[in-house]
DNA sequence: TCCATATATCGATGTCCGTCGATGTCTGTG
DNA sequence: CACAGACATCGACGGACATCGATATATGGA
C-alpha cells in the first residue's frame, strides 16, 4: 500500500496535515482533487485553475503527499493522484469532511 | 457580541483558521484551552507547558483571536480567553471537534 | 499616588517556505 | 535510438513569520 514515498496510516500527524492544508494553493488542490476523485497532475493543475509554475505545483504535491493527504499511482509516464480519504478519516475523523464541506465563499 | 478586536461569525474564513491551527504552539494553546474551558492568559501559558516568552504568547493569542478561534473577556487587569466553539461549529461543522478529538500521540 | 501584576506593542533578527528557471529522469512513440 | 511529454530535483531569491528584549498601557491595591 505505502512505499517509501507515502507515510503509513499510523504515521500521519495532525500538525503535518494542518500545516499542509494551511497554504491556499494546497487547500485549492485538495478541494479540487475531491471533486475529480483521481487525476493526473497536469489535469489537476489545469482544473484547479492554478497560475503557479509546474515546479511549484510539484512542490505542493510533495508536501501533501508527505503529510499523507494524497497518494500517487504511476500510470505510464504520468502520476495519478487521489485523496487518502479513508486513511485521513481513520486518523482524524471528520477533519477532511469539514474542510471539503466548507462552501467556497467561506474558504 | 463582537467588538473590533474579534471578527464576526460570518467573517470567519477556513484559510485563516487552518493557518492559525497550523503552528504547533497555537495548536497546543487551542487544545489546552479546550480542557480549561476558559482561563486567564497567564494560567493557559502555564498549563499548556509552553516555554515561549510572554510577548510570543501574546502574539499567538492575537493570531488565534483574529482567526476567530478564541475570544477575550476583560476581567480586572487580566483577560479571560475561551474558544469560540459555537461560532466555529456554525461555520465549519466538525472541524474543531476533529482537532480536539485527536489523541496526543497523533498530534 | 506609587507599585506590582497582567497584557499589548514595537523593533530587530533569524529562519522557514513559497516561488521559479534550469535541468534531470523516466516513459511511450516513431 | 532520438524525441516529446510528464514530472521531479536543484539552487537561488524574496517575503513572511516566529521569536525575543525593551517598553508601553492598564488595572487593582497599599
Amino acid at each position: 500500500m505505502s512505499d517509501d514515498r507515502h507515510p503509513a496510516t499510523e504515521d500521519l500527524r495532525l500538525r503535518k496535515v494542518l500545516a499542509a492544508l494551511a497554504d491556499p494553493v494546497r487547500l485549492t488542490m485538495v478541494r479540487a482533487l475531491a471533486a475529480l476523485d483521481e487525476s493526473p497532475c497536469v489535469e489537476l493543475h489545469h482544473t484547479a485553475g492554478l497560475t503557479i509554475s509546474q515546479p511549484t505545483f510539484s512542490h505542493h504535491q510533495k508536501v501533501l503527499r508527505e503529510a499523507g493527504i494524497l497518494r500517487e499511482r504511476v500510470h505510464g509516464a504520468q502520476r495519478i493522484i487521489s485523496l487518502r480519504t479513508e486513511d485521513l478519516d481513520a486518523c482524524f475523523p471528520g477533519l477532511l469532511k469539514a474542510v471539503l464541506a466548507t462552501p467556497e465563499d467561506l474558504v
